[in-house]
DNA sequence: TAAAATTCTGCGAATATTTGCAACAACAAG
DNA sequence: CTTGTTGTTGCAAATATTCGCAGAATTTTA
């Protein structure tokens, strides 16, 4: 356990919610300015294989990381807002048993960004002109 | 529509099953030297917004696309083995019944990749040394 | 403690993908 | 036929992430 890890993993657990490799790196060279980008991602992979963090693709290019011991939580992710809903662990439990009774295949549901359109951006679909595209 | 934006369908449409950004480029190349990457990246995201295609991320960096009228289906991605399962539609759309009704949220699930382990491999587990990694 | 082995890091290069911009083609208006 | 408008492309630069490699740090061994 080298300083620079210890200074990621501490970035990691005192995010609030979730957080970006950028970020990581932006909090731990603070401190430490000598730290390399390339050893945040070795370390966030190391803590990833560990079973310590789960990474999420919010889509966009939007990479987040999660510490496991804070709860697990999907999101779904609004296409048109880019807004993201906080999801019950609960709702995915009866895909991945379908999976394991069906495919004897055991899912990696931990942390998940389902990609879709959300309630306010349906409604207002008419409406609205377009998108900040 | 123009001569680019023809042939980058056509190699969509021609695969077989699914094919990578680069793939593409390739087959484009090769009958019109002077198309730019940009060009594909940029055809297949407007194939997409259009619905013509989906694009799949089935983890470590690959990248595939789909043409719609082929047929959906999702992928178990097996992390160890690399192996992907196909999946019939219909296994997750209770799922997607589930977040429209919960929370009125219309999931675009036309195409997923879901990471985890297959049965040979959990099998194989602990015999097997370790990975090509 | 010194030499050897192992692990981790910084750096720069490679990869995949996206973006800004200026040139270009198509097409409508005059 | 010239001009203007719009949409598409090629190019080069930016971004995010990964990878190889050699040097540093750490541990092991004697």
């Amino acid at each position: 356990m080298t300083p620079q890890r210890l200074m990621i993993v501490e970035a990691v657990e005192n995010s609030t919610n979730h957080i970006g490799a950028d970020e990581i790196y932006s909090e731990v060279v603070a401190k430490y300015p000598n730290v390399n980008v390339s050893t945040v991602y070795r370390t966030l992979e190391l803590l990833e294989q560990l079973g310590l963090v789960t990474k999420t693709d919010l889509g966009g290019g939007r990479v987040v990381y999660h510490p496991v011991d804070k709860g697990h939580h999907h999101h779904l992710v609004c296409k048109e807002c880019g807004a993201t809903i906080d999801l019950d662990e609960s709702v995915l439990s009866s895909l991945k048993d379908s999976l394991l009774r069906q495919y004897q295949f055991v899912a990696d549901l931990r942390h998940l960004g389902i990609q879709g359109v959300c309630v306010n951006c349906r409604q207002h679909a008419s409406q609205k002109p377009a998108e900040s595209k």
